[in-house]
DNA sequence: AAACGGGTCAACCGCAGAATA
DNA sequence: CTATTCTGCGGTTGACCCGTT
């Protein structure tokens, strides 16, 4: 029978994805839903599979996502889990909301792993060192000159700069929290998609940076077992021309029906009544 | 200053199973 | 029942950052 590809890999885009190809993701499933993955990305007008889409939204767009370290206690579920459950990953994610089964993954095989194996970790970490080092080796004998072919390729790559992102560009602060480190602006420079970043607009003297507070609880939190999403109260620092942003609450509601789709698509239309709402104004957001 | 090693995380790949025609 | 498509999952990789040598 044979299996078909997830997409047609001529003319799809592959590798990080722009500010740009988020917002359309984003405003695409806040107003239709993703439906079907397979088909989405081109009703949504983006030149990407639906696998990647998916993956994108569930592992970094998704408005319940919570981003910032994992504390102890999270820690300590992870691994009692894993004791119970070996390497289920999307099962652990279940009992931690708002944390992705890929977030827990890479968890494990960066920190509790070596706190519950250091020796094993160690080897593997090793081994893997070793496999990239010879990688690399093989790249520079292939093309001695380049001795920095990230620079060379792309020195505007926002992965090099601190977490910045357009407000133009962020949706609804998905967009601009979603670059609460460094790495998630998607800055990984591929030959695939350098030609993509050189489209990329970002406007580098008006950038905000979200507080990685945003994310937390009392700032923005989606609660899975109630169903009910709650903007608080956001404090930006007011140091210098700041502004507090929203003194009171923003939105609140909350879904009675136990389907996902219908409550996330509650969200997002709630989130679209936000557009509404007074705005950050980027020059009174400050870098922190 | 450059090279190197380790850490980190987003994204990709391929498979399995569910869903559908 | 079979063939095909779609989705979700887990493993792996690529590329960047950062500290150390």
């Amino acid at each position: 029978m044979g299996r078909a590809p997830c997409c047609e890999k001529v003319g799809l885009r592959r590798g990080a994805w722009s500010a740009e190809e988020d917002r359309i993701l984003v405003e695409y499933i806040q107003r239709h839903g993703h439906g079907n993955w397979r088909a989405m990305p081109k009703k949504a007008g983006l030149l990407r599979c639906g696998k990647s889409c998916r993956l994108r939204w569930t592992n970094y767009l998704r408005p319940d996502i919570r981003r910032g370290s994992f504390t102890t206690e999270e820690e300590d579920t992870i691994i009692s889990l894993h004791e119970k459950l070996g390497n289920k990953w999307s099962a652990i994610a279940a009992s931690l909301p708002g944390r992705t089964d890929n977030e827990i993954k890479n968890v494990w095989h960066t920190h509790l792993k070596k706190r519950m194996d250091p020796k094993e970790a160690t080897q593997a970490s090793k081994k893997r060192r070793r496999r990239k080092k010879k990688k690399r080796d093989a790249k520079n004998e292939s093309e001695p000159e380049r001795v920095n072919p990230q620079a060379d390729a792309d020195p505007g790559n926002p992965r090099c700069d601190v977490i910045e992102v357009s407000v133009e560009e962020s949706y609804s602060g998905f967009s601009s929290a979603a670059t609460t480190d460094s790495s998630a602006v998607s800055g990984d420079v591929t030959s695939s998609n350098m030609e993509a970043r050189e489209e990329e607009s970002y406007d580098s003297k008006e950038v905000a940076v979200i507080d990685e507070s945003f994310w937390l609880d009392e700032a923005f939190s989606i609660d899975i077992s109630t169903e009910s999403m709650t903007l608080a109260p956001l404090e930006v620092p007011t140091s210098a021309a700041g502004a507090a942003v929203g003194e009171e609450s923003l939105s609140s509601f909350s879904s009675t029906t136990g389907d996902d789709m219908d409550f996330w698509l509650k969200v997002f239309m709630e989130a679209e009544h936000l557009e509404d709402l007074p705005r950050i104004n980027p020059a009174d957001v400050q870098l922190i």
